[in-house]
Parts: structure tokens; sequence; C-alpha cells
DNA sequence: AGCACA
């Protein structure tokens, strides 16, 4: 009988979205709030905002420097469990900067964002860990802000998008390396090749498509660009990174997995013979 | 085992 209860959302009544999702948005605990990753170290607040802005049920952001290296992430809260899914599904795997090809991750966050529109913080706030000191632990920053990402729950396509402009890699969540501080075997990589930040994938199965492949490469830290070569034969991919290491922490994590649409075992991935030309 | 794009 308490007087919380809402007897309706008022986005609902405009909900344009095809997507049954919104069903939930009214169950208790739902979350309304997205984790943001793959963003490049540059990024400004209001580029949160503006990709998010349009989107339906959209009701402020943040944008959270962790404090681990030059890492930032944001969050997206929405009015609703369902917009909020709508929005991920639309930006999760676009491409951020067409520069550097650096591409968004989005997955729902941990928890709902406390910090919606406090008067006077404006439709969007910042959080800066930057000055926390970081020794090389990979204990989280949950002290202060406990809503980091989850699961990966991925699906759509990747699109382009018009509204933002910066520059430099990507960086990103919890599976992802420290941005430098990785460590690297100089075993490894097959045997004998040389460590190169392009990355050669074999044992594709004959369906693999380059949106499956890239769904995946895009949940990783410094992941430039897919190509997918048939050659006639069984495709081939070629996945390009900012950084060795970066390439190196995807072929270790990634080896041998098998990718849904595989018929013949996980993946090979060794280091590619030369580095993917700047195109 | 299969490594392109310039």
């Amino acid at each position: 009988m308490a007087a919380y209860h809402q007897p309706y959302d008022p986005y609902y009544v405009y909900n344009p979205l095809p997507q049954p999702l919104q069903h939930f948005a009214d169950e208790p605990g739902a979350i309304n709030t997205l984790f943001v990753s793959g963003l490049p170290d540059d990024v400004k607040a209001r580029e949160i905002h503006n990709l998010f802005r349009r989107r339906p049920g959209f009701e402020s952001c943040q944008l959270k420097y962790t404090g681990r290296g030059d890492q930032v992430v944001a969050f997206a809260t929405f009015s609703s469990h369902g917009f909020a899914m709508a929005a991920m599904n639309e930006l999760n795997g676009v491409k951020f900067d067409p520069q550097t090809g650096s591409t968004l991750h989005i997955e729902v966050a941990r928890s709902n964002s406390r910090r919606k529109d406090r008067p006077g913080s404006g439709p969007y706030v910042v959080i800066d860990n930057r000055n926390k000191e970081t020794s090389d632990d990979q204990s989280d920053e949950g002290e202060s802000d406990p809503y980091e990402a989850q699961e990966p729950g991925n699906s759509n396509s990747p699109k382009e998008i018009d509204n933002t402009k910066s520059e430099v890699d990507s960086d990103q969540d919890s599976k992802a390396p420290p941005t430098s501080g990785y460590l690297e075997k100089a075993s490894e990589g097959g045997s004998g090749a040389r460590p190169c930040s392009t990355l050669f994938i074999a044992n594709l199965g004959p369906n693999c498509t380059e949106d499956e492949l890239k769904q995946l490469l895009s949940r990783y830290s410094g992941f430039n660009i897919l190509k997918i070569r048939a050659r006639g034969g069984m495709p081939v991919a070629f996945a390009d990174f900012e950084e060795i290491e970066q390439a190196t922490y995807v072929m270790n994590d990634l080896q041998g997995n098998l990718l849904s649409s595989s018929d013949r075992g996980g993946m090979h991935i060794e280091y590619a013979r030369s580095k993917m030309r700047k195109q």
C-alpha cells in the first residue's frame, strides 16, 4: 500500500520500439543503466551525452575516469530497462571513432546509477578517479562507484554513427588488460611468430561472419578493425589492435575459442606476419 | 595449415 507505486511510465505510451523488452521495465530491480567501454581515453562527457541524448527514454549519463591507466568508462541511465536495452542493441559494437576504428562495447550495468539528475549537476556528470594512486593491482574501484559491468550479453550488429569526434585508442572493462602493463611472454604466439599488433585468425567455419567476430573482438581493449578473407577456401581473419600487448592478450584469451558458427573446433590465432596497413 | 590490404 505504499505510495511508491507508479501507475505508468509516461515514456511507455510513446514507445516506438518493436522490442518486447519494455515489458520488463516495471519490474523491481530492473536495470536501466548501461555500462559503456571501448571509449578513447580523451572522450568527453559531452560526447557521451550526444551519443545517448536522442535515444528514447534517455535520462542521464556519467563519464568516469577509472584511475586505472587512462581508461574511461561511461554509464547511461534510461527511464526503463527496455529503453536501455534498445539503446544498447543500437550502439553496441558501433564505431565510436572512425579515425581509429575504436568500437563501443555496451553492457547492462551491474546496478542502476544513483546519480541521475542531481540538482546542479547538469545533464551529465564526470567522475574522476585519476588522482587516486594506481598501484599495479587490478582491484576494482568499487569503494566509491560500485557500478561495474557484468557478463556481456551482446546482440546486435554494428552501425555507423556520426555525432562524435575523438582520437587515440580504446580502453575498457574488467576483462581487458591494464593499458600497458600486461605481461607478455617471449614464448607466445604459436611457434616462431614474432609479436605483431595484428592477429591472424584461422580455423573459422565456412559460415563465420565478420559481424560475429567483430562483436567478440570489440570487447577487448585496443581493438581496431577486422578483415575477413575467404580466398576461395575457408575464411581467415585479420584483427588489428593498437598495441602488441593488446593483441597478445586477445590471442591468449580467445585461443581455441569456439564460435557459434564453427563446425571445426576452436579458432586458431597467431600473430599476423605483417601489421595491417592503415587505410 | 590456412597470412591480405599496399
